[in-house]
RNA sequence: GCCAGCGUAGCUCAGUGGUAGAGCAGCUGAUUCGUAAUCAGCAGGUCAAGGGUUCAACCCCCUUCGCUGGCUCCA
């Protein structure tokens, strides 16, 4: 055996520690055949050995992890009542909760950090135990943290792992810094109450929000990050673009589409028409008020009442759609199917009325009325795979063409849900084939799924990185069994069809607000509500000016004439605040050459006919 | 729904137990001026709503509504 192993691809001798053998505080952990260590780990085996690097994704993990046991001493050190239970690292920072009598307050986290810069600043180290976790029981116990007991009774492990830092010992599988001066920036940002296990039922706890980065400089980047982000809220620029308005006489949820917005939202749905006609579905229309008799059968009577909205008319019970399914099972009800007929692809952009809890709603984002890019696909068993390969390949142009990058999730079984445990194996394959033959990665969401079937989540995310679920696919084997549907298959027999649903924007509220966001309100130019805006720069040219206005709405293209009385720079900075991406400024010379002069968003100018300007935004359309 | 914070003019925000201010926007007038703010004047508020404490409440207390950040839930 050679007296040496490879460290980052170095030979180092055996006998070390890691930290012995590295420079400097870049690296914070190692990885030993994958798994993550502390740098307090003695070099024994044959293994090869990479560091951790404290700016890379791991290492600020680790950073961060650390930085919440930091952040749990000094919460005990201060509030020693502050019972500690869980502090993760989260994607940008990182949580601990406690259960606390008295919640923190805003000025309380002032305090916490300047006890955790001390902390940091007496860079103890952190020190790993293994003990039985029976010692481990009876610790916490005299300890008075009964959380950390509730978390080791669950452990199968005989052994279990803590780190000490300090007067602080939390129960953890590591690894961590080597000390805590390592953490070197780091900012306490919010508090919060958080269900104990993420559950309602449970005790409310008291969460605090930080976040922690390799450098002084990266934690600043990061703070001016949100910032910027929150100039971009689409709650922000929707009012200040007029594109929409949630008004407290209205009620909380319910979404008012002003001028700006409306034609946006109009551009978007016609979008989405010719797109789903082009491939292969047909439209088709449903009401708001169906019977309750028709959502006992659904199961929603049982499943989803609470959030649904119901009106009596004559003595009869009508519930509000909350999905749009139930009218096209009834078109596919209307006559007998053929295997021949199959697919059938109906699509409605179908309003919808879900009574979600008030403390959910946010912005277009979440509200309880929207409009939905629903469709419901009938198909047989053997038609899944290619049809739901087909909606992914739908969703994948229209991000394109948007420019969104997203993720994908495959959603399980949940606790509350109807239908076959083979219906539901049968289903979750085919998704999971659909996406394995398109290529797509994605993770796996154990028991998320909706209550009639398992589902593919596409999530795009908003300015400041919350994801959001827009396009999803739905297998249904559930629905068509409780409304007894059936198309006659080739052997003459009756046959059960598969129902796909299937959201491509998900709903048009949510999908502008992302959108919104996602350009920071300058729209290209196809969606932009105004695409230009014609300006004179005095009198003189109003005629002509407004001889170019009219051309251009012959032309359909979305234009204002800014003929106020008001200088060119005056004009050109409210067009510039109102994201219009072009401006047609007209003076004596474009009126004696018959021209106009062109600027647009960067600020770049160009001479151009009027025709040539029309050709221009017409190819502009993705679907021209 | 739960925890915390917040609610003053159309918007962004000052303000104090003694009956409210600024900037921008708006309106009026002047200005006709070639690429991100022309000047002057005017007007604008049951201080979220309801109740209480007080000689007196925008301010202190309670309730309700709404918003914000989270949690749970979701297109």
């Amino acid at each position: 055996m050679s007296e040496t192993m490879m460290l980052d691809g170095r030979a180092v001798p055996y006998g070390k520690t890691i930290r012995d053998l590295v420079k400097g505080r870049d690296v914070v952990a190692a990885k030993i055949g994958g798994t993550a260590v502390d740098l307090s780990t003695e070099l024994t085996g044959t293994e090869t050995v990479e560091t951790i690097k404290g700016d890379s994704k791991e290492g600020l993990n680790i950073i961060r992890h650390s930085c919440a046991h930091i952040m749990a001493e000094a919460v005990k050190a201060l509030f020693p009542d502050a019972r500690p239970t869980i502090g993760p690292s989260t994607e940008d920072g990182f949580y601990y909760d406690f259960d606390r009598d008295t919640p923190f307050s805003v000025e309380d986290l002032a305090k916490i950090e300047s006890k955790m810069a001390e902390l940091v600043k007496a860079d103890q180290p952190f020190i790993r135990k293994v003990l039985l976790k029976k010692d481990a029981i009876d610790f916490f116990k005299e300890n008075g943290e009964p959380y950390k007991v509730e978390i080791l009774n669950d452990i199968t492990d005989p052994e279990v792992s803590t780190y000490e830092q300090g007067s602080f010992v939390d129960l953890c599988r590591g690894p961590h810094v080597p000390s805590t001066g390592y953490v070197k920036a780091f900012k306490l940002l919010s508090v919060a109450g958080a269900y104990w296990r993420g559950d309602e039922k449970n005790k409310m706890l008291q969460r605090i929000y930080g976040t922690a980065f390799a450098s002084k400089d990266a934690l600043k980047d990061y703070l001016n990050f949100i910032e910027e982000a929150k100039k971009r809220d689409h709650r922000r620029l929707g009012r200040e673009l007029e594109l929409f308005m949630i008004s407290d006489d209205i009620g909380p949820g319910m979404v008012v589409f002003m001028p700006k917005g409306g034609i946006l939202r109009s551009i978007l749905e016609e979008f989405e028409k010719r797109l789903h006609l082009k491939n292969g579905y047909d439209i088709v229309y449903g009401p708001s008020l169906l019977r309750g008799k028709l959502w006992e059968i659904s199961g929603h009577m049982d499943n989803y009442k609470e959030n649904m909205y119901f009106s009596e008319v004559d003595s009869q019970l009508y519930g509000i759609k909350p999905m749009n399914c139930l009218s096209h099972i009834q078109i596919y009800k209307s006559k007998v199917r053929s295997y021949r007929d199959l697919p059938l692809r109906y699509f409605e952009l179908g309003s919808v009325i879900r009574h979600e809890k008030s403390g959910v709603l946010h912005g277009l984002l979440r509200v309880r009325q929207f409009t939905q890019d629903d469709a419901h696909i009938f198909c047989r068993p053997d038609q899944i795979v290619e049809e739901v390969t087909s909606v992914i390949n739908l969703v994948d142009k229209v991000m394109a063409i948007f420019g969104f990058e997203y993720e994908v999730e495959v959603s399980t079984r949940p606790d509350k849900s109807i239908g076959s445990d083979e219906d539901w194996k049968l289903a979750t394959e085919a998704l999971i084939e659909s996406l394995d033959k398109k290529g797509l990665p994605y993770d796996i969401n154990e028991g998320d799924g909706a209550f009639y079937g398992p589902k593919i989540d596409i999530k795009i995310k908003d300015a400041i990185g919350r994801k959001w679920q827009c396009a999803t696919i739905q297998c249904d084997f559930a629905l068509p069994q409780k409304f007894d549907i059936h198309y006659i298959g080739a052997d003459g027999g009756k046959h059960r069809p598969v129902m796909l649903h299937r959201v491509v924007f998900g709903s048009m509220e949510r999908f502008i607000g992302v959108l919104i966001e996602h350009y920071a309100g300058a729209f290209p130019v196809w969606i932009a509500p105004v695409q230009a805006v014609v300006m004179n720069i005095t009198d003189s040219q109003a005629d002509y000016a407004g001889e170019v206005v009219a051309k251009l709405r012959d032309a359909d293209i979305r234009v204002e004439f800014d003929d106020r009385n008001e200088k060119i720079g005056f004009k050109i900075r409210e067009a510039r605040l109102a994201q219009v991406p072009f401006m047609l400024v007209i003076g004596d010379k474009e009126k004696s050459e018959n021209i106009v002069m062109i600027r647009d968003r960067s600020g770049q100018q160009n001479p151009s006919t009027v025709d040539e300007f029309i050709k221009m935004v017409k190819n502009a359309n993705p679907l021209a």
